[in-house]
DNA sequence: AAAGTAAAGGTCAATAAAGGTCATAAGGTC
DNA sequence: GACCTTATGACCTTTATTGACCTTTACTTT
């Protein structure tokens, strides 16, 4: 049961096949990578909707995903990483991406992109997603979300300060 | 807590528990352990609750744990143990915020203090503060204090994280 | 060119598989 | 008996998975 020796945690199929597109796609050097969604199903044996599943859930613009199709014969689906745009306009993105609310599942998603694209170190984004959990809101539910929308873009402002720098 | 002369009077399911989850967690070189409430409920043959009961009363971050969970298929929970802070510093910190408000001031004071003995980085103390600013708080006037007080408390407790090194 | 057919991908609702919450009952302690 | 801790069960929310049915695009036949 303990389950020890690492990670066996992600034994769900959405899991696993979220881990197999983002492996091959962090191999791919154009930064995106086409396939098809009937092969991907067969290879996880799975509903074809399984797939749209995942790329829903996992391959947002908030984790920095952006997925083209395309149906009919020779169709096929297009998975593509975004980079955070190089000019440092980054704050419009986020703030377009955050609105005026942000529940805790999306605070992280963004919380863990930034991490990706070393803006915030990992333990940074250890500590922000701690104080933007649920359970410390837990007496101003219907404001939460807007706080923490509020808190979110502080952070995101406050990032472009020249004095953070040591 | 009647511990009797060395007999571990450790009776009830709730201590059972907690010292079956400490064991592993002890032997988890990672400093967490997964698994599923259901199986845990299972194999003390307890209400799936019960579980519940054990990880809020026994390992919070005050205790030096914290638990992070996932619903749905695949879900889990995941108990980590949190490293032992030397002096104790965290935890008497944390153990001023219980129930305790923070005001802006106060937190600044603090997160400025923590910063000075190197515990977060100027980064970090201009970041935090930017967050705990009273503007953010804006309209819940009553809860403020409070939510700042849980956030710095959260902060400290997930200070000790083993994780947080990268 | 039009019609028909095959080959994709898309949507949605139903269901399953987890964990969470809360009121309340049952046990202990002083 | 008052009070606190422990334990349960009913009910809720979130996440995953599947299958039936729909739409779009390409190819084939006439």
């Amino acid at each position: 049961m303990s389950e020890r020796n690492g990670e066996r945690a992600m034994g769900n199929l959405a899991d696993r096949i979220e881990r197999y597109l983002k492996e091959i796609l962090e191999q791919a050097e154009e930064g995106y990578v086409v396939l098809q969604r009937g092969y991907l199903a067969e290879f996880f044996s799975c509903a074809p909707s399984q797939i749209n599943y995942v790329l829903t859930t996992r391959f947002t613009a908030e984790r920095g995903y952006k997925v083209e199709s395309r149906r009919g014969g020779g169709g096929y689906l297009r998975i593509i990483r975004l980079g955070l745009d190089p000019d440092g306009k980054f704050q419009r993105l986020m703030a377009e991406l955050i609105g005026d609310e942000l529940t805790e599942n999306r605070a992280n998603n963004l919380i863990d992109r930034l991490a990706e694209e070393e803006l915030f170190t990992k333990r940074e984004a250890i500590l922000f997603k701690s104080i933007f959990a649920d359970r410390i809101f837990a007496d101003c539910t219907s404001l939460c979300n807007q706080l923490r929308a509020r808190m979110m873009k502080e952070l995101l402002a406050n990032m472009c300060r020249d004095d953070l720098e040591e």
